[in-house]
DNA sequence: CTGAAAGCGCTTACAG
DNA sequence: CTGAAAGCGCTTACAG
């Protein structure tokens, strides 16, 4: 039999050298020539070495549509999605992607919003590919899917997103974040740092509210009023800045529930003279650098390490589809907190 | 045989039923079943019917792991994308994929620098999976791939990236949108249009300056100055404002080459007292919206439409999949202003 | 150390 | 209108 070269072009149509090109070549079975290339079983090295020359000399690739159909694995995940505006998703999409790719698993992506009705014609997308598991993310830690997955028969795990009882998920440490960044303005010598953070409803608002007030009583202050509960938007930290100056006595720091609010606040205190961080220090949360960069000045914030939520997420989801034992529960993975201009360090 | 219950769960290993189970269930061979199920073939719709039913019954999901081997075709599509930031890439994937999920074929994400040695391990793992289509995207329209791309033997698309002699690419139409945006402009009055853009190193600026320029001259209007290329952020913009404003005569309108910048001339104009748009209107591009509806006023913007871009390119990838023409070349896609109050409109 | 054969779950000529 | 059989490209008991 000929081989199939690889290159060969013909009307338009690629063929791909098989595994059977393989063999024949190396002049050895198929089922050596798929050990060989698996490393798999015992063998002369000389003949592992011939068959591999082989699959190089055909630019052989293996196929894993065939693989996947003896081994029942497909190699491939799948990522839920309703952050169709992408600040938390594409950070953790690649986080997760580069992982699996470094052990030949693909993630599909399933961007939309989270209505029963598309999330069902992706979900079912995804069994007929098989997938082997899912990794399900959001935009909020408080929200999770908005039907019941149906029995799957496969792993899931849960990132920054809320999960079922028992599910595995990651969030971040967002207490611990916000402590640390407000103990961060304590170290600087802070003593009267107000909070002004997204809404009530949401959990994650009420997770730094519980930092901060940890670290400011940690280190017998008093806090600066009651957390101010607003949006998560520039306008609402503009607002609230103004309401917060006017009331009376000024905070020496704001540590802001995310950049958005931050961003607000340092501009409505550049058009009332007020200046960061001199007068009033700030600190802000996601660092969101398009934001965290662009305020003048440059905006100290607690970066929540997405990239490290999804690949943390990824490898657990593999441990579990390789019937590894995986502890249920919720993790929080650690923040670092990003240094920059607003929270009044010292340049060197 | 007794039918394998598709939420049977025995050892914690799910098992799906195949089409061996619904067409023993409907009391047909496989042939039939499979015919049934893809309504193909000429049956009586009495059977037809009971093997739906069946399958239905059993909750049977055709494994498109085996179909693919069979029918040399895998019903996925690569997405190769360096914008790991997200900006243009998340869009472009939400269209692409929302398109796709509606023809049964799922798309699998690689996100990362387009780092050679990273792309070719990506681009490998699709090799393996016999994608049937690669999806090209970046982030400026005037950069592709860093690696010459190996003989695939199969379709390629190119969204806002720059692609080689004779692919099939999609790129917004900048030149027209930024005319459409300047005639705006004119229409509401506007005499003394300066603009503001980018590096002169990015084809983006160019075009859309050229748009500008084309407006102005269409209008037999003078530009007012030369187009002022700058970078894309913020603090360019800011700092171009001011170097703007001392240089002297005003103009009455800017239309700034991205968001970013606009959002750094408004503040600038904030903090010197020029107001906006009653002195100076405001046109920006991209209709970001954590930037277009942050500023004060709300910014109007171009919206490049991306989700379209995506699901264009997806459509055409498709065709050529399957073979249909598809005619070699640049699409530049319409855009879309989106018309807020930095630009003077009057409201209602 | 190596190979012939069965089989993963489908589709599709081919035959009736 | 329906079905038996071959085959997609692999892996893996089983046998030697």
């Amino acid at each position: 039999m000929a081989d199939r070269v690889s290159t060969l072009q013909s009307a338009g149509v690629y063929q791909r050298s098989t595994i059977r090109d393989v063999a024949a070549k190396a002049d050895v079975s198929v089922t050596t020539a798929s050990r060989a290339l698996n490393g798999t079983g015992r063998m002369s090295d000389e003949t592992r070495e011939r068959v591999r020359a082989a699959a190089s000399a055909l630019d052989y690739r293996p196929n894993s549509i065939a693989r996947g159909l003896v081994q029942q694995r497909s190699f491939t995940l799948g990522l839920l999605t309703n952050d169709t505006y992408g600040r938390f998703t594409l950070p953790v999409a690649a986080g997760l992607s580069a992982a699996m790719a470094d052990r030949g698993v693909s993630v599909f992506l399933s961007a939309g919003e989270y209505e029963p009705e598309s999330l069902k014609l992706n979900l079912g997308a995804m069994e007929e590919k098989r997938v082997d598991g899912l990794v399900i993310t959001g935009k909020r830690i408080d929200r999770g899917l908005p039907i019941e997955l149906p029995p799957l028969g496969m792993p899931v795990v849960y990132v920054y997103a809320s999960a079922p009882e028992g599910a595995v998920s990651f969030v971040p440490d967002d207490v611990n974040a916000a402590k640390n960044a407000v103990d961060h303005l304590i170290g600087l010598g802070r003593r009267k740092i107000a909070h002004i953070t997204g809404p009530k409803a949401f959990k994650a608002a009420n997770l730094r509210a519980a930092g901060w007030h940890s670290a400011v009583e940690g280190a017998g202050l008093e806090p600066f009023g009651d957390a101010i509960f607003s949006a998560w938007t520039e306008a609402h930290g503009y607002d609230m800045a103004h309401a917060l100056i006017e009331a009376g006595e000024r905070p020496d720091a704001i540590f802001c529930g995310n950049d958005q609010i931050a961003r607000g606040v340092i501009d409505a205190f550049a058009l009332m003279g007020i200046r960061v961080p001199d007068d009033i220090a700030i600190v802000g949360f996601d660092n969101w650098e398009v934001f965290a960069k662009a305020t003048r000045p440059p905006l100290t914030s607690v970066d929540m390490g997405l990239p490290d939520l999804g690949r943390s997420a990824g490898l657990a989801l593999l441990d579990m589809i390789d019937g590894k034992p995986v502890e249920p529960g919720i993790r929080q993975m650690p923040c670092t907190l990003v240094v920059r201009q607003s929270c009044g360090v010292k340049s060197d």
